[in-house]
DNA sequence: GCGAGATGCTTGTAGCGTACAATTAGTTGT
DNA sequence: ACAACTAATTGTACGCTACAAGCATCTCGC
């Protein structure tokens, strides 16, 4: 069986994988636990409306990349949890303005405390610079590959 | 622990989520095209068994890191296509031995070549070094993420 | 050898995340 | 004022996953 060589893109493409089913196999012991209802993906929108304002539907879905209808029922979720809050929108009847509420804050707070703390201890023995270098590159890619599909 | 260590956690943190997301978007614009019937979960599989030679569906799934039933249909899925095909595993009944076919071996070869030329593509502006240096930290980080919680 | 327990795999069931299509309600342009 | 457009929701379907239950087979201690 005569094997064609691999290129350096396909070792990059492995190791896109297999951080793929790592970060899902990784989510899915751990969440199983601390069960508070919030899910992993609604739990992105919350970060994004606390990290970057309030905003419309609309607006959180295309920067998640996201359905409008999948964003709706994550929204709704948080809504019920009393996460996110719907404030009607003065210029439009049709859509609401979404605001992350106190506990809405106070949520990812203490999530992202938890989270970092395992970040720490998960690249202890990394330097500085091959953390930040990391976290450029990963940038960068993730901007190109925007750019290019879509 | 500092407040700026933490701060470098968010955002490595967030590009990672991007990257999931992208990834995910991309592969459903990409594939609702191609529709060849092979799907995402079940391609990794026949990359495995192509790359690494022929194995039980338990091996398979360790190193995937996916629950047995979960491989188990995707197996199935491959052997009705015919790109991977069960030999009775001489040292115990209950097992088989999964290979890839000569149709699955073309098959991933085919896509191989496409995405390498994407990537090629997408990665066009990049130094070769920047490229490795990507690979190489990402594969780390993969590692010790594997060891961390699994 | 033989029966109890372990192991390899499959099937049943259920949940999340997603997208597309259809619907409802509100807005805008002419 | 009415048609065309737009924001959001709801209906539906599918992929990927895991856990639990079941079946077939193997292994080991006796």
């Amino acid at each position: 069986m005569r094997k064609a060589e691999l290129s350096e893109y396909d070792l990059l493409n492995s190791e896109l994988f297999r951080l793929s089913r790592l970060t899902e196999r990784v989510h899915t012991r751990h969440t199983a636990k601390q069960n508070d209802g919030v899910e992993r993906a609604a739990y992105l929108l919350l970060v994004m409306l606390v990290k970057h304002g309030p905003r419309r539907l609309s607006v959180l879905a295309e920067e998640v990349h996201s359905d409008a209808s999948t964003v709706s029922r994550q929204v709704a979720q948080l809504v019920r949890l009393g996460l996110v809050e719907r404030r009607p929108d003065p210029t439009d009847g049709r859509a609401s303005t979404l605001a992350a509420t106190e506990a809405g804050e106070h949520n990812i707070e203490c999530k992202r405390r938890v989270r970092n703390e395992a970040y720490a201890e998960l690249l202890a023995n990394w330097t500085e610079q091959d953390r930040r270098r990391l976290h450029e590159l990963l940038a960068r890619f993730n901007d190109d590959f925007e750019g290019y599909f879509l």
